[in-house]
DNA sequence: GATGAATGAGTCTTCATTCAT
DNA sequence: AATGAATGAAGACTCATTCAT
């Protein structure tokens, strides 16, 4: 048993390693480097994962297989804005915590997709399951408040979330280049918000 | 002058080939594929421009130089939703038929902004405009044509426009991976004029 | 251990087919020759020296550890003059047979000298533990057997161990290129006994 | 006339340049060095010389033509000693000042001759001619002023001189490596005077 | 005669990959 | 399973040389 639990904890090094590397030198991060940030060598590479870009495409299904955002305490009774302005506020509070490697990390992911139909498919999945995740959230709520009667069905919350996801998407890459607007989190969250007009 | 004006050609056949080859390969692309791509030698590439960083850096600043979006045809009677619609139809004809290859030359951009002060500097400076650009647009609009006295104040046209950025943006990295939604292009309209309500 | 032996075996080879090819070409050696001659790969100069440049240094450093002239069969009954003349005789046969490729990695290596500071300093070590090796076989020698009381100061066989490497340094460098007198070896012992006379 | 005035001069101004560069940077000097260094462009060099390798070997004509010592104040009443030590403090004084840079040409030359019949020979008869007028100098003077009437040879006088240029070649080249000896010019200085004994 | 942009062969250096240990 | 020395295929960069102007 210890072999094999050797071999497990080699191989997290490595995906940990090859994760924060890559977001800092994208895919032509030197596999040493990995390797030594692992404290193992190259050689442990090949055995755990066969090439480079096996690893690479390892550690992008580790990356999909963490995703398990708290989508906890979204209460029935929860309107359509307050489920949305909810969900803004604690993606803001996780980004401005998120490593700027993780950023970067995930647009290396994009532009390797742009050339691997692999890559593609398994980053439309994730992303699609996260849409969906946050569609759910979205569903028979009262749209707004002054109107009870009024909720989301599920293609509205679908598009709804599709826009949001898409909304965040882009004031998270812009951000580091935006210097006209003084309170760019703020505005993210009311452009959020906004999007109830399309359940309108 | 014929030489010069040689030299001048060439220098725009490489920054050609570099813009088109960075897109496909990233900074990764190889000299001696640019040189063949703009039928001259590796050699000038050095005897133009020094290195191959100096080759990047120059791309980024013709790229910038670019930034000269034809902003005609919005007359002074349209109201905001119209300026919107027509803006946000305009940017997702020229998208559509926007090489895959400028998409990923700019992700590779921000990438390389990202560990470079200076790049940042300038591309901050090129998103300025264009927002300021498309926020001029947007000023002294008729928000709401059923209540034809309120319009848009300069900071509302900027919010606007911030957001506007963002979400096509936003959709537009998202595109390639998002197969959960029949009309992506639609719902990017809709969610652009749901920001209206940024001006309410 | 067969591993760390191999590296010794091929760190040998390297440096010893660098010295032969240094003496030849200088440092402008190409390092595919160093490497086909010790056969192995360019590769493998990195992996085992880290650059061009560390291998030139480990080069010279493995000259320096190699003085060791074979300093033996002085008696302590010779004169002066005689210690000179035998040292010289050998000087002179050894030089005859001395490959002139070392002849030119040592000129390589006094120029060398003059551009690295550290270089410099390593050559002063060497040349000064020669010439205190060769006063120490010159110290208290019967300067003239006419008058047996007259006996070397350790000052006086320091600098004649000086003038005595000077100019055999000077003869080696001129005997290419020297036509104007028939037996310059005999010249050159001649004047080596004349140095005598710095003892007078 | 004006036409061939100016090529001369961009002969010289190329010459030297090249003398300098070449004792700083041996035989790899670049042309594009040379030629800034003389105020002009690599074409230039090769309308004048040719090649590379012609303006080196201009270089070294050009060198060679320069031996001009000033050999006067020499009167036939001077004794060998003091003839030797007027000419070693003359030839200490001007090495003195002699920039480094030459010290190191002329090595560059000796690497060179030892690849290059041309320069190798070339080269000796720049020696022969040096030792020959230093030989004429010596000949005919009196050896020892406590016994007049013994005068130098022909023959004496070219051994004297032979080996007093190899001494001082010697002294030259390990000048700069030289630290156990305090006055090192001094001890120079009187190993040549030691030379006499060859006349003995 | 001189220019200087461009060439292209040559060289150093990197790094994914292999394999004997 | 892991090591790490060595490989070898690229790729960035240099620079003597050419030639149209």
């Amino acid at each position: 048993m210890r072999r094999s639990e050797a071999k497990a904890a080699h191989r997290r090094a490595l995906l940990d390693a090859a994760t924060a590397l890559i977001g800092r030198d994208g895919t032509a991060v030197r596999l040493e480097a990995i390797a030594d940030a692992a404290g193992l060598t190259t050689g442990a590479i090949y055995s755990i994962f066969g090439s480079k870009n096996d690893l690479l495409v390892a550690v992008l299904a580790d990356q999909i297989a963490r995703v398990d955002l708290a989508i906890e305490g979204y209460g029935p009774a929860l309107s359509l804005p307050a489920v949305i302005d909810t969900y803004v506020r604690t993606w803001i509070g996780t980004y401005r915590d998120y490593p700027k490697t993780q950023v970067a990390f995930e647009l290396h992911l994009v532009l390797s997709a742009m050339d691997d139909e692999e890559v593609r498919h398994q980053l439309s999945g994730l992303l699609g399951a996260e849409i969906a995740q946050l569609a759910r959230l979205l569903e028979d709520r009262v749209i707004d408040p002054a109107r009870p009667s009024g909720r989301t069905t599920p293609q509205q919350a679908m598009a709804i979330a599709t826009a949001m996801k898409a909304v965040l998407t882009g004031f998270g890459l812009r951000e580091p280049f935006t210097t006209t607007v003084p309170d760019l989190a703020e505005l993210a969250r009311q452009s959020c918000l906004a999007l109830t007009g399309l359940a309108g």
